[in-house]
DNA sequence: TTAATTGTTGATCATAATAGTCAACAATTA
DNA sequence: TAATTGTTGACTATTATGATCAACAATTAA
């Protein structure tokens, strides 16, 4: 039940894009040295970022990536499932069909909580929060 | 970020000796058939809780298992980390030295805050609950 | 229009974690 | 003492993850 490095990567990466929102696009060829994060994978795990519209993308010269809308819209809750998949600790949570037991199966619905209770918590946080916590600014 | 087999597993192996507590102790051989656990693979899931002192196991001749504490002591929030090896999504959650960022790192405080609200959800069900819900009797 | 630049995609590989099995062993009871 | 039952460690198979590479598409600037 650990996090993949593509959350842990994602997250950074998008961290990096909120710190330089509104200065244009970064090549991701910086993203990746910045946050230590292997080129080649990098642009593998921002894809699902760019499909769904979080993150923007600028191909050829002076291309690049950058966030598609401001820090403050977008929380962990909308991010980490799109790198992680899902966060649903088991696939019955989403689909009972897949499970023959899911009728009577006493367990279900404390994965569901617990999907839940993990839900509200990533909600709470937006990249803007990241990024006021990074920088020391935070009142907190 | 999916749960392991060994939780969905444990946790049924659970229920089934808390549906039997106070009967004696069931054999290995028929909590595995009740709950379609593969015998062998019960038998090595189930020691970190003989050794946590959440299952009491007898040997020999008329031997087997059965709960070592009544069924509304023991917590979710206790058993899981037991069979999961913890509900840290990260190392670094518990083992901060191991991350040459963590003093700086912005995400961790995250990690954090998402495994208490995991644990809260946890703590607040008991394998007396489970019973409840599996018999039926349930008020609520 | 061409060359350089930069993101996109799919194929592929390596490694590690998980799931599962088997066999030797220790303890207990009848 | 023989049958029973849990304990442990070694081992295998399968899958998921992490990571790389190469061909390609789009864009810009010379």
């Amino acid at each position: 039940m650990k996090l993949s490095t593509r959350a842990r990567y994602g997250t950074r990466a998008l961290l990096e894009l909120a710190l330089h929102w509104g200065e244009g696009a970064l090549l991701s060829r910086d993203i990746a040295d910045k946050q230590n994060i292997p080129l080649p994978y990098l642009e593998h795990l921002i894809s699902p970022l760019v499909q769904a519209g979080i993150v923007k993308s600028t191909r050829g010269a002076r291309g690049g990536f950058s966030l598609a809308r401001p820090p403050e819209d977008i929380t962990l809750s909308e991010v980490i499932p799109l790198l992680e998949g899902s966060i649903d600790l088991l696939d019955c949570v989403n689909n009972p069909e897949g499970c023959p037991y899911s009728d009577s199966c006493v367990m279900r619905r404390i994965w569901v909580e617990l999907k839940e209770s993990m839900d509200k918590t990533l909600q709470s946080v937006t990249l803007k929060d990241l990024v006021r916590q990074a920088n020391g600014t935070q009142t907190l």
